[in-house]
DNA sequence: CTCGCGATGTATCGGCGCGATACATCGCGC
DNA sequence: GCGCGATGTATCGCGCCGATACATCGCGAG
């Protein structure tokens, strides 16, 4: 499964919208992690799951709705919700823990909807990356340790450089598993720097 | 100019090789930016160099090569070679700073090869860069400071993660403009750690 | 000695994701 | 009244990827 169905499938989940505004969220929700999904990935993705049957069009808004329906915008907006088997099909993604929950994108997806996975998958997903993310940096200091003469200076910085993310993330990825081992959520002190002035 | 041609071009500027080899050369230069480019995508990109007169096919291992010929491997080894539009196309693609070149991958696959980049160039690159992932890192302090309430303890951790990942590229980014602009080459003095047991 | 297995080596196929592009409407300010 | 930016839906081509299929070579185990 895709990890853009998996997370419209996951924003769908919440409640009903249409291409637009599904864009947007999945910008917030995932901005760290992809620069944002165009409409050129959003709209074929929402016909194909539309055509399995995981998701249909309501008509817009249909309750709680007062009058003025004419002069508000009122166009051809198709909202999307989540069908019964969308729910059922969400529910196992989010049981998963493969290969693809460790790949870079996969992992990021899927760790955004950790608050609906259960603590065990949390953790299998966690340490499958952390040793995806060791094995990655073993070769960079493999790479580093053995061809780094016939290197110039700027592609030696660069793994340098590449190998410091991987131990940084290695370091992250060992905290949050201790937080998840000993129960409690994700960072309850949120550190004191890095929200800062603009 | 898709970024793996660009790679592409660039190692065969520097020898002619064969699909395979240069797979593991593609693995060990842009080992700290990209997982690692399949045969998915080096085949194609090889028929498309070659289609656009770029690159050549040489015929194995032409000379300095003493007897033995019957024994030693000896199969269907295709050694490519870059023609002389090749290398004034690379020197164009060396050339251009363009935004392409602050994206993600394509910016990493330029700094690579910055060693052959002149300094006015990799400064326009870099700085570039540097304008992209403040605006990305500006778009996460949005999303943080206003939309931090709506989002789970995971969600929010993400963003924070991705936060002082863009942090910290800033502050490379930064260092890295200011020994270009001083005339010396990147990091003289490695850190001294980072480098240490498996 | 032979058999299998891992490394070397080339190649294709389906499909996802992306950037560019095209349109249409709404509400706002100039 | 006119343009312009935000809202909104949609398509096309193509780069890139993972899976898969083959074929050969050298080496060590049995």
């Amino acid at each position: 499964m895709a990890t853009v169905e998996f997370a419209i499938l996951g924003l769908l989940h919440e409640g009903p919208m249409h291409g637009y505004e599904l864009r947007k969220q999945l910008a917030t929700k995932l901005g760290a992690i992809r620069a944002a999904i165009g409409y050129g990935t959003l709209y074929p993705t929402l016909r194909r799951l539309q055509a399995a049957g995981l998701i249909t069009e309501a008509g817009e808004t249909p309750a709680t709705d007062d009058a003025v329906p004419p002069l508000t915008s009122r166009r051809g907006r198709i909202v999307y919700k989540i069908t019964a088997e969308g729910k059922e099909r969400f529910g196992e993604l989010l049981a998963q823990a493969g290969p693809e929950t460790w790949e870079d994108t996969g992992f990021g997806v899927h760790f955004a909807f950790f608050a609906r996975t259960d603590r065990a998958t949390r953790l299998r997903i966690l340490e499958g990356r952390r040793r995806k993310v060791e094995e990655r940096r073993e070769g960079l200091r493999e790479i580093l340790a053995r061809a780094a003469e016939r290197m110039d200076a700027y592609t030696l910085e660069l793994q340098r450089h590449g190998l410091e993310a991987c131990e940084r993330e290695v370091r992250w990825l060992e905290e949050l598993i201790a937080n998840e081992r000993s129960g409690r959520p994700p960072r309850t002190t949120p550190p004191p720097e890095s929200l800062g002035r603009s």
